[in-house]
This record gives structure tokens, C-alpha cells and sequence, in this order.
DNA sequence: ATTGACCTTAAACGATCGTTTAATATTTTG
DNA sequence: CAAAATATTAAACGATCGTTTAAGGTCAAT
């Protein structure tokens, strides 16, 4: 109905997540932010309230498509090795298709904000609650051996996203075209590695799911 | 009083490494870094020369020593899962040793100074040098498959350090003290998940004997 | 044409940023 | 001890930071 904002608020979003991913929140200025959403410095302060709030909406896009991830691989029925594979598969295409949006979420996160440290661990505790149903109590299950969400968790987002924390400094490392075919078969290497290495706790191979 | 203090410059070090690791390089200003050291402002620049300097010197302290844990755990004789063994066992305990410097190193990435930036690929060529050597040359020999450092190098160091990366939001979001006999025995499950996972790719086995 | 609710702008605010300087204190050296 | 070298201090520099203000602009519905 209402046709409202010429997109200046979504265009400085999209600057903000490239900015922020390429230069860390605190050296943006939001008078650079401006010029490159093509925006008065304003706006920024008039559609979202303050730099931070800014940030928190960028973490909060992030978040909930995350964990729509999350339960998309993880809930419909299936063994775990499946599930396994449909998450490191659809959580490496979404990285992969929000680059920039991991960039952020992942390279900002020591700050010592209360604030922002609150907002992500709530978001923590949901992707925990998922994990520990759908991974964790299957895999105790199967091996009688308890790991916790905390462990896994961590450990999956790190892996299928390493790729892209390092992505500026091996760009620059490695000899121009080289490694370009390696990065493209690179989810497929961690599933590998990942599913195998599940298996060392499994044991024999791993029966269908009463899911 | 009268009491010279020799030490200022390392007081400033290992307090420019907390606060960065806590809230950012660009978040942390040279005010607030003198403060926690217990110096005058005037003292940074005096002994760094600057704020990106004294930056530079954190990232090679790290830089050398992560490149001796490399080669004290590749480079001595054995089959590739002792190296891996080693490499992880020896990296978890050096990253869990140097949690603040590791969380520096890694959150500051992105930062697009060209001069940061190359520093870092130095560093990294390195490193995928051995790990080409040590690991992806034997592993080729094996599985007939070659992987490439790129892909491997990013992939261990992410594993290891990625408890650390994610603590300041995980301490928060899980209760009290749950999770805590899980954190310790983190080294053992990324040690177990990794092996069995490699050896994915080698197939049945490793024919190799012990050393 | 006028209202009213958005959108946009230029200008300025005080605070803080990294850095430099000039003077003083302390230790080391000859 | 005197001189040279090194450490430390307080003060100020210009630049940039995030935010606010007040005025004007756009446009659909009255």
C-alpha cells in the first residue's frame, strides 16, 4: 500500500554490512556509511536510532535467517548423518550468500557491549536448544557419550565458515588463480571431514532415525 | 615514588592485547590503553611509534609463534596422523595459552590497511608452505586426492580456536556452570572428529606403521 | 489548497580520537 | 660529578567521531 521510503534505509543497510565486514563497526563512520549508501549522515540516526541500534538490526537479520537454517536441516525427519549433511550444505550455500553478513557477525563478536553480548546470546541459547534435540541427544544415543551443544555448535559454524574469516588474507596470500577450484570443492571437503569424524564417536555406521 | 619502571612497555603490550581481544583495536583508545597499563598516553607513541605500530607488534609475536608451533609439531618424523595429532594437541594448548592474543589476531582480519593485510599473507604463505609439505603432500600420496593448504590450513586453525571465539557470547548464554566438563574436553573431541575425518578421504586405512 | 506524516538537508554541538611538542625526571655512561 | 641517553609528564594540536537541531521538501489524502 504505502510505497513510503525510496529504499534510502535498505540501501544503507547494504552499504553498512559491506563497510562493516570490510573495516570492523567501531572504524566506520557514519560519515563514510552516508556516502556510500548516497544518503545525508542523518538518515541513519533518523531511520534507526543510533549507530549501535544499526548494528542490532544487521545482527537480528542475520540471527533469524540463521536459525531458519538451523531447523530447516535439522528438524524434518531423516538419520543424523542426513540432517548432518543438510545443514553443513544449506549453512554453507547461506554463508556463502551472506558473505559479508557472517563478516560482521562473527568479527564483532568480543565486543564488550552488554547490550549486543545479551542480544547474541539469546540467539545462542535458540540455536543450542535446536542442536542439543536434533545433534546431541541422537549422538549420546548412538555412542553413549554426551557432547554438548556448546561444543558442536561452535564447531560447525567455524568450519563451514573459515573459508570466508580468512577470505582477505588468503586472497593476498596465495598466487593469483591459484586455489580457486579448491575453494569451490571446499564444502564438500568439511562435510566429509565433518560426517567421518561424527562417525569416530558413532562407531559402525549409523541405522535410520525414529524421528 | 622514586621507582623506575623498565617494564612500561610490556605492561602497555599485555594491555593493548586484552583490550583489543575485549572490545576491538578500533574501540579501544589510547587514553583508556594508557589508563589499564599505568602510563602516560604519550607513552604509546613513544615506544611504538604509533597505535597501528604497536598493533604490527602484537601480530608478529603472534605470528612467530604460531609458525613454532607448526614446525615443532609437522616437521619432527612420524606417520600424518601423529603430525595431526601433534599439530592439534599442541595448537589447542598454545590458543588456549594465548586466548586474548589468538582473539586479536583472528577478529582483526578483515581490516582493509593494505599494510595489515600483507603482513598477515606473509605470514600465511608461510604457513601454507609446511602444511602443504607436512600434510596435504602425504595426504595426496594416499587418497590419490589432492587438497589443497588453502583449504586445510583455515580449516584447523578455525576448529581449534573456535571455542575462543565465540566465549564471550557462550559463557553468556549458557546457565552457570553447565557446559564447563564439556569445554575441557573440547581438544579430544576436535582431535577425534578431525582424524576420523581425514582418514575419510584416505579410505580403509592408513598403511603407514608407527614411525 | 491545505493539512499532516514522512523524508531530506545543512549546520553545528561537545566529546573523543591519535599524535606531537616542549619541558622535566631518571638512569646510564664517560 | 657532568654529560649523554633514556623515560616520563602535562598540555595542546587539528581531525573526526556520533548525535542533535531546525528548517525545508515531497506527496497522498482531505
Amino acid at each position: 500500500m504505502d510505497k513510503k521510503s525510496p529504499d534510502s534505509k535498505e540501501r544503507i543497510m547494504a552499504s553498512a554490512v559491506k563497510l562493516f565486514a570490510r573495516k570492523g563497526f567501531a572504524s566506520v563512520g557514519i560519515r563514510e556509511l552516508a556516502e556510500d549508501a548516497g544518503v545525508n549522515l542523518a538518515m541513519i540516526n533518523y531511520f534507526f536510532g543510533s549507530k549501535k541500534e544499526l548494528l542490532k538490526v544487521i545482527l537480528h537479520s542475520f540471527y533469524t535467517s540463521y536459525l531458519e537454517v538451523l531447523e530447516k536441516a535439522l528438524t524434518p525427519p531423516g538419520t543424523l548423518d542426513e540432517k548432518l549433511k543438510r545443514l553443513i550444505g544449506n549453512g554453507t550455500q547461506f554463508i556463502e550468500y551472506n558473505r559479508d553478513l557472517v563478516l560482521v557477525v562473527l568479527t564483532e563478536l568480543p565486543h564488550d557491549d552488554p547490550e549486543i553480548i545479551e542480544y547474541k546470546a539469546r540467539w545462542a541459547r535458540q540455536a543450542m536448544q535446536i542442536i542439543q534435540k536434533e545433534i546431541c541427544v541422537p549422538l549420546s544415543n548412538r555412542c553413549g557419550r554426551t557432547i554438548a551443544p556448546f561444543a558442536i555448535g561452535p564447531l560447525i559454524i567455524s568450519m563451514i565458515s573459515s573459508r570466508f574469516l580468512f577470505a582477505p588474507v588468503l586472497e593476498q596470500a596465495r598466487p593469483p588463480g591459484y586455489g580457486e577450484q579448491y575453494f569451490k570443492e571446499y564444502p564438500e571437503i568439511i562435510t566429509t571431514i565433518f560426517l567421518h569424524g561424527i562417525n569416530g564417536f558413532i562407531g559402525p555406521d549409523s541405522e535410520e532415525s525414529h524421528e
